[in-house]
RNA sequence: GGCGAAGUAGCUCAGUUGGCUAGAGCAUGCGGCUCAUAACCGCAGUGUCCGGGGUUCGACUCCCCGCUUCGCCA
């Protein structure tokens, strides 16, 4: 039975960093994920929010001399920013500290409450007279009990794994302040997970299908463990709700995180016309939900539990991905291979990430291995040579001798849906791809998306092999049509690359179905191999190849440099972002390069226009000798001759990468002398103070192309 | 420690309920082609399927033991 809608949600990133390669692994999955089934026909809502309370956030905002909203909605920005880039496209990413979602927490609670779900006991907790709050775990600090390991969290040891409880550390130390903490009492609010019948739901819930077998498994084994009450609420000062009755208590941000899954999709039904009872309480609407191995605890127990006791729409699946690794060992940041998202796509196209993570993603909850060889191999000798060249090949073959028009095919579309004969015949080949494209759809259906890119690699075969064997350009000496006729049927194929590689790199698909000269907008194996008697589109380049020296510098760029313990990502420090955007708009999009500076007075238009800016490419890049900061450039502006430009940003970039480079030159700045040489122009770089980077158009346009 | 995953060609991996001679890509070698982004097409090899037992007519596949690597653990 289809839904009328599914409501697939990603786990919520935390407001208190940047986005890095291993969170890409599942926005990009659920985005994958998402795009095909609605393009399969399946209406699929994609939901998030960022990850807003907390302890650590509440802190770091206050060490940067900001109100956590202020710094949330920075971070927020940047995600969104993040996202834009590696074509992660939310219907809505929203907030959990947003009023739908106090409303939706407050509702939850009260229903709990009425429903005897809850208890309120008194507990210990580590108290700091000095800062005058209640510490959680991890903001305790001392010896292991086990192993003897020094400065060891509250909760468990990084040395000898052992977990405990902070009071069980030997030589406990407030980790804010330095002092010993004191034991003190206080009420707190428990969900009754341990009860009975939440116990007996949860049997009955892990045996439901709704997750994979070795995670049921997994979780099975936690419930037989015995399950512990689970405690909803934290002391003031907290960055949360408040508990309405009950004073300086709020709610645990893993209490309101997840029903920012609730809040989120509210918030986006308000504008489709649905609301609450139509997204959470009606069988119209599935739920999935996309997780970490690391939070299988939050979303297999706590929360069904949740959804079961207030009586909301139980998940049909969670899904369950693994961990990233890189190069075969869990990120590091001494090694570069913590890369940030805006790392990677300050050097790389993220479409080539998400084509590497389509060939690695599978239905099961293994780790998942970025390999930089593996990577520039898949996108290179795959991406490149078999589905990029292809496009090439057809498109520039047909524009430079056929007139860039398509002919007709010898069979009729609706035959190519039947069982391929094996007689090697263009309508056999035909019906090997939509054969391909139905198994893909199902791969899709079923999250296997290696088994998809496995699929369209097959495709691209047929494609190659059958242009191979035909030989349009002997065709053409002797018989053109028949040249046309080849390349009319290698183009149906690119057709059909285009429809299933769409889900994966969207932008990749979309210029491949320009090229072809007609849009897609379904995935449909019926309606392939229809692309006849029209005009191609004009030739564009799809993708280039990766230089191993980018990925050297990309993971050089990730190396966290001794004294700078966390350095910001890309161009845009999230903290000094956060000082530009007002207090109380969390939800409004901070300008991704502001920096702390105070705005400068206002100008007219017609001041910025006598600015004459211009995209230029990189023909030649040299040190300038005796300076260190300075590179001379050679630049090409669509002039007759190439402009020279003195630029200085030999500290962050090396020549040789920077030839071939599209940048924004100021074309008409007065000449100036720097070191002996003489510079034309000025080239356009985001500069933060401790991070430098060069504005580069997102296409290649022509150079000379102007700016406005 | 508990749980889980993995171990197959030089490298990366596929191998769905046991069943012809264990496959693919890369790399290597040879040949072809020139429309294409040094691309594309064809041909050719090579394997203690981690080790040891067991079940079976038959095991890469199922069971047990062990070794190695990796991941997760509120």
């Amino acid at each position: 039975m289809t839904p009328e809608r599914i409501l697939l949600t990603a786990a919520l990133p935390y407001a208190n960093g940047s986005l890095h390669l291993g969170h890409m692994v599942e926005y990009c999955q659920a985005d994958m994920y998402a795009r095909a089934l609605n393009r399969l026909g399946q209406k699929t809502i994609y939901i998030c929010a960022n990850d807003a309370h907390g302890t650590p956030i509440e802190l770091n905002a206050r060490k940067a001399g900001l109100a956590p909203e202020a710094m949330v909605a920075a971070v927020h920005a940047e995600h969104r920013r993040d996202f834009e880039r590696f074509d992660v496209a939310f219907d809505h990413f929203s907030s959990t500290h947003s009023d739908a979602n106090r409303e939706v927490v407050r509702a939850v609670y009260e229903s709990l409450r009425a429903k005897g779900h809850l208890e309120d006991r008194e507990v210990d907790g580590t108290w700091c007279d000095r800062d005058q709050r209640f510490l959680p775990d991890r903001f305790v600090k001392g010896i292991c009990p086990r192993c003897g390991a020094a400065d060891q969290y509250g909760d468990v040891c990084e040395a000898c794994k052992a977990t405990y409880s902070p009071t069980d550390l030997k030589e406990p130390r407030c980790a804010l302040c330095g002092e010993p903490p004191v034991i003190k009492k206080s009420t707190h609010v428990f969900f009754k997970l341990s009860a009975p019948d939440n116990v007996a739901f949860l049997r009955r819930f892990i045996d439901s299908g709704a997750l994979q077998d070795d995670v049921a498994n997994y979780v099975r084994g936690w419930i037989e463990g015995g399950l512990k009450d689970w405690c909803i609420s934290r002391d003031g000062p907290y960055f949360g709700f408040p508990i309405a009755d009950r004073p300086n208590k709020f709610f645990y941000v893993w209490m309101d995180a997840p029903l920012g899954y609730v809040a989120s999709s509210v918030e986006w039904g308000r504008e489709h016309a649905l609301g609450f009872e139509d997204l959470w309480r009606s069988p119209a609407t599935r739920i999935e939900h996309l997780i970490g191995k690391d939070i299988v605890y939050f979303h297999t127990l706590f929360w069904p539990a949740v959804l079961n006791a207030v009586g909301y729409t139980l998940p049909s699946r969670v899904h369950v991905h693994g961990m990233l690794t890189v190069n075969g060992e869990k990120m590091s940041k001494t090694r570069g291979t913590f890369i940030n998202a805006a790392t990677f796509a300050a050097h790389l196209d993220p479409q080539a990430l998400r084509y590497y993570y389509a060939s690695k993603y599978g239905a099961e909850s293994n780790d998942l291995d970025l390999a930089m060889d593996d990577l520039i191999f898949k996108v290179n000798g795959e991406l490149v040579n078999k589905h990029a060249n292809l496009f090439s090949r057809v498109s520039q073959f047909l524009s430079q001798k056929l007139d860039n028009r398509l002919g007709d095919l010898p069979f009729a579309a609706a035959l190519t849906l039947a069982e391929p004969t094996g007689d090697g015949t263009m309508l056999d080949l035909a019906r090997r791809v939509t054969r391909a494209c139905r198994r893909m759809e199902d791969f899709y259906r079923g999250r296997e998306l290696s088994q998809v890119v496995r699929e369209l690699g097959v495709v691209a075969d047929i494609g190659n092999e059958f242009m191979q064997t035909a030989k349009p350009w002997d065709q053409l000496k002797t018989d053109p049509e028949a040249a046309r006729l080849t390349c009319t049927f290698v183009a149906n194929v690119c057709e059909a690359l285009a429809m299933y590689l769409w889900p994966i790199i969207p932008r990749f698909a979309t210029a491949g179905a320009r090229i072809l000269g007609r849009p897609i907008d379904r995935m449909d194996r019926t309606a392939l191999f229809g692309l006849r008697n029209r005009p191609l589109g004009t030739f564009e380049r799809l993708f280039d190849r990766i230089d191993k020296k980018t990925t050297d510098k990309m993971i050089e760029a990730s190396k966290d440099s001794l004294g700078s313990p966390k350095a910001a990502p890309g161009c845009a420090p999230a903290v000094a972002a956060a000082a530009a955007v007002p207090i109380g708009a969390p939800h409004e999009v901070a300008p991704a390069t502001a920096v702390v500076a105070a705005p400068k007075a206002e100008i007219e238009i017609d001041q910025f226009r006598t600015l004459d800016l211009r995209v230029g490419k990189i023909a030649k890049a040299e040190a300038l000798p005796k300076s260190k900061k300075l590179l001379r450039l050679e630049i090409d502006l669509g002039e007759p001759t190439l402009r020279q430009v003195v630029a200085g940003i030999a500290h962050v970039y090396a020549p040789d990468a920077l030839v071939g480079t599209r940048v924004i030159v100021v074309a008409n700045l007065k000449p100036a002398k720097l070191f002996g040489v003489t510079s034309h122009g000025m080239v356009l770089a985001a500069n933060s103070g401790a991070k430098l980077c060069l504005l580069r158009p997102e296409h290649e346009l022509p150079p000379g192309t102007p700016v406005s």
